[in-house]
DNA sequence: CTATTTGCAAACACTTTGCACAGCA
DNA sequence: TGCTGTGCAAAGTGTTTGCAAATAG
C-alpha cells in the first residue's frame, strides 16, 4: 500500500495529464494529436510542453518514441513489443507477438554489441485491406 | 581502360550521379553528406536535387529511405537486409543476419496482411564500445 | 517546339529553445 | 527566497516546392 501526502498542489501537473492522455491510447499519437485531444478536453497546454512533457517521460523510460514517415509517434506501452505500420494510411498497431530474444544473440563482427531489437510489421490494416490500391 | 559513347547527352544527369553516389556508399549517408562529397568531387549539384533525385530513386525501389531520429538516411542495398543503429554515434550498419521469412507469416487479428518487415539491432558499434558510458 | 530536369530561394512541417513569469518549497 | 514548470513566440532543422532557366527529345 501506498500514502500519499501532497501539500496542496503537485509539481509537474502537465506532466502527468499528458502522461494520463498518452496512456490512454493503443493508437501511438503525435505530440499534436495529443495536444489537440488535451485542449478539446479542457486542459490548457501548449504544444510545447506537450513536447517537452513527452521527451521527458521518453528519458524516463516511461513512454517510447517511434520514428518513421512524418512526424514522432508516442508509445505508452514501455515493454519489448513490436508494432505493424499501414502502408496505406500510416497508422501504427501493436503487434502481440512475443519478443525474440533469440535475436539479440546472433553472431555479429567483433566488436558489435546488440543490446535490443526493433521490429516493425509493413503490411495492410483491416480498415486499409478492401481499399488498398498500393 | 573505358570507353564511353553517348549519343549525346543524357535524360538526367544528375539522378545518375547520385545513384552512383550512394551505391559507393555502406554507410546509409544522410542527402546532405552525399550533398557535400559531390561538391566535394566537382559535380555541381544542388541540395534539392539530391533530394528531389533520392526520393525519386526510393519511389523506383532503386535505394531504400531509412527513418530515424535526425535526418532521413539512404540505402543503395534494396534486398531485404537489416540494420544495426549504434546507440552511441547513430551510425547505421548492414546486419548479414539472413531475411526471416517466417516473422512475415506470424498469426495476426483478422484482416491484417504482412507484406514484409524491418528489423534494426539497438546497441553500440566496435568504435564506440570502449568510449561508451550510455 | 514541348517535355523534363535543375538551381535557387522561399515555403513548409516538425521540433526545440530563450525568456519572462507563475507556482511551489 | 530560490528552483521548477509553463506559455509564447522565435529560432532551428530537415525537407519540399514554385518558378524560371537550361537541357533533352
Amino acid at each position: 500500500m501506498q500514502i500519499i501526502i501532497m501539500s496542496r498542489r503537485e509539481r509537474a501537473p502537465k506532466q502527468r495529464v499528458v502522461l494520463e492522455a498518452i496512456q490512454g491510447h493503443t493508437d501511438h499519437p503525435t505530440a499534436e494529436e495529443l495536444y489537440r485531444e488535451l485542449n478539446k478536453q479542457g486542459h490548457a497546454i501548449s504544444l510545447a510542453t506537450v513536447y517537452r512533457n513527452l521527451r521527458a517521460l521518453a528519458q524516463e523510460g516511461k513512454v517510447r518514441e517511434l520514428h518513421g514517415a512524418g512526424p514522432d509517434r508516442f508509445d505508452p506501452n514501455t515493454h519489448p513489443h513490436y508494432h505493424l505500420l499501414c502502408l496505406a494510411c500510416g497508422r501504427v498497431y501493436d503487434v502481440e507477438t512475443p519478443y525474440q530474444n533469440a535475436l539479440d544473440h546472433l553472431p555479429l563482427p567483433p566488436g558489435f554489441h546488440v543490446h535490443r531489437h526493433e521490429l516493425t510489421f509493413m503490411g495492410l490494416c483491416p480498415k486499409c485491406e478492401e481499399t488498398a490500391s498500393l
